[in-house]
DNA sequence: GTCACTGCAAAAGGTTTGCAACGGA
DNA sequence: TCCGTTGCAAACCTTTTGCAGTGAC
């Protein structure tokens, strides 16, 4: 098997994750403020995708919760720098998960949500030959793969 | 180049397209009804990804139109089939545009939105790699390549 | 004649926005 | 102090639903 089609997967840490969120969001100049810090405590705490309501709705739960817009608007700031990852479903709702910045790929259990990340998509060649075919330049793609974790088949038998 | 890599781009012709949908309608037993003929030949004068809603709206300005919940209901009918493809954007909204069933992906250009369906998209390898690290059992995968097409990028200079 | 389909209108959901008050740096 | 951020509440937008009437086969 050649390199290229190999994949690492990568594991998002809730500490080491909040922290670089964080150092990211200083150097930028965004503000940590409680709220914020709330928001991304939760976050973390999601092992498969969220909506940006049920997330709203977790933290209503607890003292002083953030706003919905507030909810709403780091949502965003987060999908926007790559710390936030959206999944896309067959239905309505857009669903987050905790992600790093960069060129990452997810791989999402139809059964029970579980998300893994991983990097190295071997997409090369086909986007050479699509360039050359259409004359378009690439720039981006979306790629997210749906399959069956060992948990959900197990528990099928 | 491996045969594997090769990208085939898949062109939808509006009078093909139309009487193969009509066809495989009958054939599952879908009734051919006027609001929804309207709304078959609407879906083909599109060439780039076009809203619900928007669809909507354009038929309002026809006598007779269909009713919102019949747009609605054909377009979840024909994605269902594979003759509609959702195009996943940024914002909100979800993009259709028309389609043949099957394996199909779509190079789709960010500034003009023409979208180029083509198959085949030499992912065996990536795949097989990951149900071999991950233990899970692969089922579907969502690929949608962005970039910028011929035209856009000549009319920049 | 039957039953799938349609249109209407309302409800349901999710997301965005305006603005005055607040509070990190 | 300054200006980014927050919370509230309403607006907005898209999609879904219930139901009585319609029409394709």
């Amino acid at each position: 098997m050649s390199d290229s089609s190999e994949s690492a997967t990568i594991q998002i840490k809730s500490d080491t994750w909040i922290a670089a969120v964080c150092s990211a969001w200083q150097l930028s100049g965004n503000r940590i403020t409680e709220p914020r810090m709330r928001v991304l405590q939760h976050i973390v705490s999601y092992t498969t995708p969220f909506s940006a309501e049920h997330l709203y709705t977790v933290l209503q739960k607890e003292p002083s919760p953030p706003g919905r817009a507030t909810v709403y608007r780091t949502l965003e700031r987060l999908v926007s720098a790559g710390w936030v990852a959206r999944i896309h479903t067959n239905g309505t709702e857009m669903g987050y998960i905790a992600s790093w910045p960069g060129h990452l790929h997810h791989l999402i259990c139809t059964s029970c949500g579980q998300v893994i990340a991983f990097e190295g998509c071997a997409l090369e060649e086909l986007l050479t030959s699509l360039a050359r075919h259409t004359n378009f330049v690439i720039e981006e793609h979306l790629l997210q793969i749906y399959g069956r974790c060992p948990n959900c088949r197990n528990a099928e038998h």
